[in-house]
DNA sequence: AAGATACTGAAGTATCCACTTGACTATTTC
DNA sequence: GAAATAGTCAAGTGGATACTTCAGTATCTT
């Protein structure tokens, strides 16, 4: 009954590259086409737009083609289930992790000998 | 003066892997050992291994060698690292994709035409 | 001390990933 | 309608990545 782990995958592939991070940086700023986009990161149209397919996948971003521009901008969902995979997991890792500081601490004591 | 996004893209990367997201959610039930970890993953020890050295590259996982075993748990700087980014991001987002949604709605209206 | 256990290191492989080139298509704009 | 603009498609390249195998090396255990 696991949730298929593959939306979270594409999710942080996305956001672990630093040209895709630098692309959503300007699109919070406001929406642009691709060769906007592409002009300051010094790498080709068709490398601009490969990073955004695999921004949309993420659900990062959103595209839509009027005329012959493509207008790009933020999406909600890809950063709603970044959210709720931290809120999802911080419970039980703050919870191990204090477990954890007590045993570090007994350590800590037992070291002096 | 911009923050060097390495750790970012160390820690996006750790958590790109489903692999290293199962050894994660098996750490948060306890620290375990390589051998433990690399049970239930059905790949070698040596692979368990490279997936530790990324943990760790990206402080979530902390190991420790005693004796022959080689002793893993999580580590909080990771963590706190996404927290930060998320933080550092939400407000940003939220403020975009709240102006967005009132072009949108905008759209909306003139798409009835 | 001999054997088992728990890694470790070096090297190799197959696949993926970011990126390119170059030829092409669809839209303006003149 | 010709030229410029904005993007698209197919194919290729080089370097990472996720593994593997196999031959060590420490560290228990008996």
């Amino acid at each position: 009954m696991k949730a298929p782990s593959v939306e979270v995958d594409r999710l942080f592939h996305a956001l672990g590259d630093p040209t895709r991070r630098a692309i959503l940086d300007r699109l919070v700023q406001r929406p642009a086409s691709v060769s906007k986009l592409a002009e300051p990161l010094g790498i080709t149209l068709t490398a601009v737009m490969q990073h955004l397919e695999i921004l949309e996948e993420a659900k990062l971003v959103h595209t839509e083609k009027l005329g012959r521009v493509r207008a790009c901008r933020l999406e909600r969902a890809g950063f709603r289930v970044l959210e709720q995979w931290i809120r999802r997991h911080r419970t039980e890792w703050e919870r191990r992790l204090d477990r954890l500081g007590e045993v570090l601490a007994e350590d800590d004591n037992g070291k002096q000998a």
